[in-house]
DNA sequence: ATTAGCAATGTAATGTTGTATCCTGTCAAC
DNA sequence: GTTGACAGGATACAACATTACATTGCTAAT
C-alpha cells in the first residue's frame, strides 16, 4: 500500500483547519462565507442538500443566503476535494480527509438517511479498469449503495 | 459462469415483446399508455428524463401527457426491470434484457451523453460484499462512471 | 341492469434541485 | 483614484419530482 490509512477522522475545529489548509493550497480563498458553508455542511450528520445548507447558513448568519451562492461554494469544495456529492441523494457531504484522493463508495441508508463512506481502492480500480476496457476514459466513478444500515436493520 | 451472456440485444419489436412479456409475468398490465412510454424510452439512444419522454409521447399521441403519469410508469418499469434509472443523470434507459437481473454499471459520456452499460458481476459482487462487511444490507448498488466515450476521446 | 370496487390514468398544483444573468462590494496593483 | 479581478448578492427561471384528488373503464357481485 502506498500509504497506510489510519484515517483518524478530523472533527470540528481540526476538520475546519484541514479544509482551510487544503483550499488555500489549491489557490483559493478561505472566506467567511466559505467557512460558514463548510461549517454548516460539516454540522449535518447526513448528506445535506444545497438548500439545507442555505437554510442553515441563513439561520446562523441571521440573513438570507441564496441557494445559488451555496451551489457555487459547494462546487468549489467538490473541485478541491473538501466535499463530495452523493449523486443518488442530490446532496453533499464534507470530506473528512481532503488531503488524500480516493474514488469513494457511499453507503446510503434508505431508512434513516445515514451515509457512511468506504475507501476500497481494489473495487474502485476494478471499476476504472472495466470502464477503460470498454474504451471509456473514466473521470469520476460514482459508486453508491442504497440499502439499510446496521442500526435500522437491527430494529 | 452461471449463465453465458451472449446478450444478443433485442431491438425494436423484439425488445417491445420482451418488455411486454416480462411485465405481464410480473402480474402487471401492458396498456397502450405503457407501451407508448416504453416505445418512447427505447427510441432514445441516450438516457431520457421523464419530461423528455412525456414530450415524446405527447407528440406521438397528439395529446398532452403529464409528467407524473410518466413517472408512475417509469417507476413501474424500474420495479419490473424493464428500465433503469441513471442516478447521476436524473434519467432513464430501457433495459435490453429485462429477463436477467444484474447490478449494472453505466458509463456516461460527459461530452455527448451517450451511455453504455456493462454487466460485471465480479465488480458488483465486490461492492455488495464490501457494503455487507460494513454492516450494511445492500439493496441497490449504484455504479456509474462519468468520463468520455471512445468516440469523443478520439476527436 | 345496477352498483361497488379497483386499477390506470388525467388534472392541477406544488415542492425540490439546479443554472443563468446581471449587479455590487472589496481589495490590491498600478 | 482608476482599473481589474474575484467573491458574493439578487432575481429569475429551468429542470426534476411528488402530492392530492378527480375521472375513466373494466369486472364481479347483486
Amino acid at each position: 500500500m502506498a500509504h497506510a490509512h489510519n484515517h483518524t477522522e478530523p472533527q470540528g475545529a481540526d476538520l475546519t483547519v484541514a479544509a482551510q489548509t487544503t483550499l488555500e493550497k489549491a489557490g483559493e480563498q478561505w472566506t467567511t462565507m466559505r467557512a460558514s458553508v463548510f461549517a454548516a455542511l460539516a454540522s449535518f450528520e447526513k448528506p445535506a442538500s444545497a438548500y439545507d445548507i442555505a437554510e442553515a447558513v441563513s439561520k446562523s448568519e441571521g440573513r438570507r443566503v441564496a441557494a445559488n451562492s451555496v451551489y457555487r461554494i459547494l462546487d468549489l469544495f467538490v473541485g478541491a476535494n473538501l466535499a463530495r456529492r452523493v449523486e443518488s441523494a442530490n446532496a453533499y457531504v464534507a470530506n473528512a480527509h481532503p488531503d488524500c484522493l480516493h474514488d469513494c463508495i457511499f453507503l446510503v441508508c434508505d431508512s434513516c438517511g445515514q451515509t457512511t463512506h468506504l475507501d476500497n481502492d481494489t473495487i474502485t480500480k476494478g471499476v476504472r479498469n472495466a470502464a477503460e476496457a470498454a474504451g471509456f476514459s473514466p473521470v469520476r466513478p460514482v459508486i453508491e449503495v442504497r440499502g439499510r444500515c446496521a442500526d435500522c436493520e437491527a430494529k
